[in-house]
DNA sequence: GTCCGGCCAGATCAAAACGGCATTGGACGG
DNA sequence: CCGTCCAATGCCGTTTTGATCTGGCCGGAC
């Protein structure tokens, strides 16, 4: 399971489609394709019913979608904290972790 | 940002030697040495002092590690509650979900 | 001062993963 | 039956990843 496929997943849940999905990621359909059911694989689990009119989300799907975009989150947020905590706040700066950094 | 780099990430910090760190994750050690330079260069700080005794956590490398932890649990959350999801119980099971699963 | 051991990093090559294009196969409507 | 829309597959080139070998750096032993 890879960072790249839970973005897939969203894109295409939040679209009903692999195509559109795709396209939003700039990226072309079988390569979407592909990853999802590489997911769903690796999952053990159908996250979607094909359908002629695109892909709906079935149980298992719901569920990981509510997860899939809070893993999404905690990466944005990880590296904007460790971003923060690199740039060299101005003494006496507010933030608590100023007091309980080293000096190197 | 990929998760492989925040597994080799989270075991460097954890062994603070990535020759050892490499063991655990049954690759070599310049592999890990490479996705750790990586992700440092994505997030755009230095993770990990280098002394000629390992590897130690700087301040933004101690923040990341929390949030790498979350981000690796949460990955395994989200595919557990998807497989729990995916397997039919048996009706009246005790599950909220029983109830709103269609019949598929 | 010199040698030795541990450790990280770079170069090079091979394997695997990934994506793109072209195409196939299934369903629906005219 | 034919055109449209959608997802899936085959094939190939590119990118990424990892393994091996090698070098540089530092500390300890003597």
């Amino acid at each position: 399971m890879s960072l790249s496929q839970i973005r897939y997943f969203v894109t295409v849940a939040e679209e009903g489609n692999v195509g559109r999905a795709a396209q939003r990621l700039y990226v072309a359909q079988p390569a979407v394709s592909r990853q999802i059911r590489a997911l769903e694989d690796e999952i053990g689990t159908r996250l979607f019913s094909r359908t002629p009119r695109g892909m709906t989300l079935l149980p298992p799907g719901r569920v990981f979608l509510d997860h899939a975009r809070a893993i999404l989150a905690a990466v944005d947020d990880a590296a904007d904290a460790a971003r923060a905590e690199g740039v060299t706040p101005p003494v006496g700066a507010s933030s608590p972790a100023a007091s309980r950094r080293p000096p190197g």
